[in-house]
Formats: structure tokens, C-alpha cells, sequence
RNA sequence: CGGGAUGUAGCGCAGUUUGGCUAGCGCGCUUGCCUUGGGAGCAAGAGGCCGGGGGUUCGAGUCCCUCCAUCCCGACCA
């Protein structure tokens, strides 16, 4: 491809709309611009990108014995109300009616289309397993798009389903996605890590990991072991309770006054008590039910742990002051679990029962009680690991304090069990004839969300630093002069030698000035950049320069077609 | 959805407070000259429903109402 002729408008500032490194750089470096806010066009060389990402993909899926198929975007209600995640996807979900006022979705993920079909076509254990897999848009109403490809509302998305007999063959499945996950991300030339994770609104009972690209502007929180592999998503990091270890004298509970400290900080500090000895007492709402949380005051809540343990909310959250006031009479700031209604339910973290004497409110404005005992003075219903992990805690499996991190989750993947194969009736005869319901998983990889990761993994002050394997094109002939007759005929020459090499090359033909040039080509990440200039060329040499290192070597013009093709071929 | 901010040429911005004639600047774009190893220089040009609608006014980019869009924080989220 010769530059003057690609539609690759490269800008020198950045548009204001961007915020992280990878969404600047694809604006800037011209692979994408924004459609609507979370929708974006792909322009040749952010498409290139794309592609070859989804090529390593379908290469790793068709290894492990995936098959291609393509499933529709706009879905039937019907499928999702057997389900009946029609009524629980909420407004995160695209609807549409057509003319006879049917209704459809924009499918945000393909669980029911998919099981629908195996439904239909799948009959005998011997079609069993089945790898089924896609690559196409998913869309999704997201309250708050953001990062340019990032979170998007509509995005790609490789996503492979297994219909297994049983849970052995899941596991087998499993393992295999996994596997190839990994090799995948290798490939792609990205540091990541799995961790365990929540499986959230996808559901299922059997494990989940996600994939998470390490990087500052990630999303996610992790934990992670530095000493053995266990890492998890915070959402998921089990929390073992600690005791704790400084116990006040035992006096019996006392009211205390405390004006004006609502929160765990502000009383600590008035009574000169620490967090550990405070409870922090939530009442949370979950749809229409409302239950007080207890945590230990240094605490924080973790939402999803709180929303599994209870069985998943549609809604979740903190009761509004109004409904703290009319079920406890006072405001949020001094709410405790003493002496609180007979059938409001008390779900404590497991670290409460540890607490020898603790503070909590008193539900009444400027009171809280000190001395109290749990069980003793109030009832705990319900104990669950509902606190959110915090960094230098006890690794799970050898003991080593966490580490923390921050990722961007390029991938998930999921044992879903018969959640979906029931609630849909697949199934398939055994060899007795005996009929059973499939066994399923479903995997993801975020393939546009992958090139935001990429990036922001790789890039340096001018520009993208892409690896061989994703890289757009391999490489970038820059003549320096282009009026210079012999520099012009050696650039054409090489770009038709390169490309009869089956390297991937561009030729900055455009009449500019060679800075021009050497910026684009950085700002756009080439991993190979051959500059020819008037002055080496009298010696029948050019110069070939490594995006990712900047080093750059005088080489003969003769032979380099194969050198280039060996760097290629060897990821550099 | 709550809070905050922004919308003026392809991009980055000024002008809006205190209404006033023909709306500016830089980059980019077009043409010519010149230049050719890290976003050169000179000259001449093109390009705007100042986000939309309504209102106030002799007069609105500027004031008022309203809608829309975009971004950030939070909430939320396979």
C-alpha cells in the first residue's frame, strides 16, 4: 500500500474527547473515529488490526476443534423470555419491535440463540462435545460509555459455547479454552494474568476466570500471589476472617454520646477507638427487600459478594436516608444492630462474631454504644465472606501477602453447568437412551477491547508500539527525498521486492518532508522502518530501524527483502 | 441514573463576563515558490446555520427558556 493513496489521517493534537493512552493514540494515529458515544468506525489500518487479532483467535479456537458459525445480531424475544433474562438484562439491552410489533434484541451475548440451535440440531451423545464459536458484534446500552474502545456499546467479541455430556467433559472444554486463551494473549504479545472471578449476570455454578491485561488504566482490581499462581478479581478474592487482636476491658454496653460523628472515621477519632473495634452497620435494599450488613468498621462492602450470598438482586444498593429513617428512625450516619426490628434480617461478615467488644450507633441521632458484644447484645441471621480483599492480605494457598493490580479484562470464560441447556431443554440421548440435559460453558475474548489493551500496553511519548503479530502492516519504507531519482527508484524497488517476499509493507510515497514522515510512522507503530536516503544509497546501504527499540542499523539494499522476511517471520 | 463540564472550520482553541458592523487564531487542507534526515519557510486561497428549537432585543456566538449531543467522576456492568 503506498501512503498517499490510505485513508490514514493521523492528527497532530489530540481531540478532546479522549482520555487513556489507547484511545489518543488510535485517534491520533488514525484507526478509528467515534460514530456515536461507544460506537466507533474502523478505518483501514485499526481494521487490519482487527483482523489479524481475530485470526490468531479463529487459528487457537480451530486448534482445540472450535467451529465457526455465525449467529444473529437481532435475536427473538422468545429464546430470552425461557430464559428469563428478557425481563432481567434490563437496559443494558438494545430492543427493537418490527412492523407486527414482535420483539427483538440486539443480542448482547448469545447464550439462548445459540442453545436454541443446539437445541434443534443435536440429538445423540455421539454430536457430543460441540465447540460452537463466532466472531461479530455484540451490543450493549451501557449507562456510561467510555475509553473510546474500551467499553463500548456495540463491540466484537470472539465468543465460543461447549455442549458437553457431563461435567467431566466441561472440565476437559474448560481447560482447552483456557489453554488456548492463554496462548492467544501470548501471541498477541500482551503481559496478562487469570484470575478467578464473579461470574455475574452470565450465571452458572462452576468456575469462571477472566483475563486480564495488567495496565494502569484497567478497570478491574486484581490480587495477586507473588509467590504461588493464585490470582483473583477483588470481586472474587476470598477473604479469610482475622481476629482482632486488641480487646477492650469487658464493661457492660454503655450509650455514649457522639455529636456530629456519622462516620466510622469521625467516631473513631471522637472516642479514640480504633476501626477495627467499630462496626460499620449498611441497611442495603436489594429489589424490594431490606436487610442491615455489618462489617467490621476498617472494612469495605463488597457488592458482589453481598449479591451472591443472597441469591442475586436485580438491584442492589444502600437504602436511601428516607428508608434508614422510617425502618431505624434515625439518619444513616448512626445506624447500629441493637435493638432493631424483629424481622429486619442481619447478614454480618464473618469477621463480626470475632469482635470481642465493638462500637456500633445506637439508631438515634449523636448516640452510639460502646462495649457491645455480638450475640450477646444483638443477632447476626446470616454470616457470609462479604468484604472486599484489601492488598498484603494472606494469600489463600501459601500465606505470602497480595499483591495488587489494576487489568483490563480482554477475556472471560465460563462453566455454566445446565443453566441455560434446562431452561432451554437441550438435550441429548445417552447410550441407554436415556435423555440429559447438556453440560455447557461459554468463553469470551473482547477482540476490539484487545487493540485498546494492546496499546496501552505498548506505546512510548510518540506513538504505538505494535508487536509483529498485530501490528497492521510488518513494515514502513520512508524515502527521505523523493525528487532524489536513484532514492525514489531503490524505495520502489524494495516495496515490490518486499511485498513479492510476502511482507506486509506500506511506501510512504507522499511528498513531504522526511520529519513528516518519521512521525506518522512512529505515531502509527510500524515495527520495521527502512529509511532511504541519498547518502547511504551512494553506498548501496539503507537504514532499517526497530519501532520498539529505536535502534536502528545500516544494512546492504542487496539481501534485505530477506532479512525483513526473517524479522517478520521471527516476530522480530 | 446522580454530580460536574463542554459544544464556535477537519483538529486544538480564543471571543460569551459587559449584546453592536464583515466571527478570529494555530495546525491541517488547496495553489504557487522554496525546501528535503525528526511535524520547515514565504505568498495567495478555500472552508462556519457559533449543537438544534423557541424567546428577549433595533440588533444575539454573547442574555433567557428548552431540547440534543459529547466528555469526566460516581453508581452500574459477562
Amino acid at each position: 500500500m503506498r501512503v498517499s493513496q490510505l485513508l490514514n489521517p493521523t492528527l497532530r493534537e489530540v481531540p478532546a474527547e479522549a482520555e487513556i493512552i489507547s484511545h489518543k493514540l488510535m485517534l491520533r494515529a488514525g484507526l478509528i473515529r467515534k460514530a456515536a458515544a461507544g460506537i466507533y468506525t474502523y478505518l483501514p489500518l485499526g481494521l487490519r488490526v482487527l483482523k489479524k487479532i481475530e485470526r490468531i483467535v479463529r487459528e487457537e479456537m480451530d486448534a482445540k476443534g472450535g467451529q465457526e458459525i455465525l449467529l444473529p445480531i437481532m435475536q427473538p424475544s422468545e429464546p430470552w423470555l425461557e430464559t428469563g433474562r428478557w425481563n432481567v438484562y434490563g437496559e443494558e439491552m438494545f430492543r427493537l419491535k418490527d412492523r407486527h410489533d414482535r420483539e427483538f434484541c440486539l443480542g448482547p451475548t448469545h447464550e439462548e440463540i445459540v442453545t436454541d440451535l443446539v437445541r434443534g440440531e443435536v440429538r445423540s451423545y455421539k454430536q457430543l462435545p460441540l465447540l460452537l464459536y463466532q466472531i461479530q458484534n455484540k451490543y450493549r446500552d451501557e449507562r456510561r460509555p467510555r475509553f473510546g474502545l474500551m467499553r463500548g456499546r456495540e463491540f466484537i467479541m470472539k465468543d465460543l459455547y461447549s455442549f458437553d455430556r457431563d461435567e467431566a467433559g466441561l472440565e476437559v472444554s474448560y481447560q482447552k479454552m483456557y489453554d488456548a486463551y492463554c496462548r492467544i494473549f501470548s501471541r498477541c504479545g500482551l503481559t496478562f494474568r487469570p484470575v478467578e472471578a464473579d461470574a455475574g449476570a452470565i450465571g452458572g455454578t462452576g468456575g469462571t476466570h477472566e483475563f486480564m491485561v495488567l495496565a494502569e488504566s484497567g478497570e478491574a482490581a486484581v490480587v495477586y500471589c507473588p509467590a504461588c499462581d493464585y490470582a483473583a478479581n477483588v470481586e472474587k478474592a476470598e477473604c479469610k476472617p482475622e481476629p482482632v487482636p486488641d480487646s477492650p476491658a469487658v464493661t457492660p454496653r454503655t450509650m455514649v454520646s457522639t455529636p456530629g460523628a456519622k462516620t466510622i472515621e469521625q467516631v473513631s477519632t471522637f472516642l479514640k477507638i480504633p476501626k477495627t473495634q467499630l462496626i460499620k452497620s449498611l441497611l442495603c435494599q436489594g429489589d424490594d427487600k431490606v436487610f442491615l450488613v455489618l462489617l467490621r468498621g476498617d472494612r469495605e462492602l463488597n457488592e458482589v459478594k453481598l449479591n451472591n450470598a443472597l441469591g442475586g438482586f436485580i438491584s442492589l444498593q444502600l437504602a436511601s436516608p428516607e428508608t434508614v429513617y422510617r425502618i431505624l428512625g434515625c439518619e444513616p450516619g448512626f445506624v447500629g444492630p441493637v435493638g432493631i426490628p424483629k424481622n429486619l434480617m442481619v447478614i454480618a461478615d464473618l469477621e463480626v462474631k470475632l469482635m470481642p467488644k465493638l462500637v456500633c450507633g445506637a439508631n438515634q441521632a449523636d448516640q452510639h454504644y460502646i462495649n457491645v458484644s455480638p450475640e450477646q447484645d444483638f443477632r447476626i441471621d446470616r454470616e457470609f465472606d462479604l468484604r472486599m480483599i484489601e492488598s498484603g492480605e494472606k494469600c489463600p494457598g501459601c500465606s505470602v501477602p497480595l499483591q495488587e493490580a489494576r487489568g483490563i479484562e480482554v477475556g472471560q470464560v465460563f462453566k455454566l453447568g445446565d443453566k441455560y441447556s434446562k431452561a432451554l431443554q437441550a438435550t441429548y440421548y445417552d447410550e441407554s437412551g436415556k435423555e440429559q440435559f447438556c453440560v455447557m460453558g461459554c468463553y469470551g475474548i473482547g477482540i476490539s477491547r484487545t487493540i485498546a489493551a494492546a496499546i496501552e500496553q505498548n506505546y512510548d511519548q510518540d506513538g504505538i508500539i505494535w508487536s509483529m503479530a498485530i501490528a497492521p502492516y510488518h513494515c514502513i519504507i520512508v524515502p527521505v527525498n523523493l525528487k532524489d531519482a536513484p532514492v525514489k527508484e531503490a524505495a520502489e524497488q524494495l516495496y515490490a521486492q518486499l511485498r513479492e517476499a510476502g511482507v506486509e509493507v506500506v511506501l510512504d510515497d507522499r511528498d513531504e518532508r522526511p520529519g513528516v514522515k518519521f512521525k506518522d510512522a512512529d505515531l502509527v507503530g510500524y515495527p520495521l522502518r527502512v529509511i532511504i536516503g541519498s547518502k547511504s544509497l551512494a553506498n548501496e546501504q539503507v537504514e532499517l530501524r526497530q519501532r520498539r527499540t529505536g535502534e536502528t542499523e545500516l544494512v546492504d539494499l542487496k539481501g534485505l527483502a530477506e532479512i525483513i522476511k526473517n524479522k517478520v517471520d521471527l516476530g522480530l
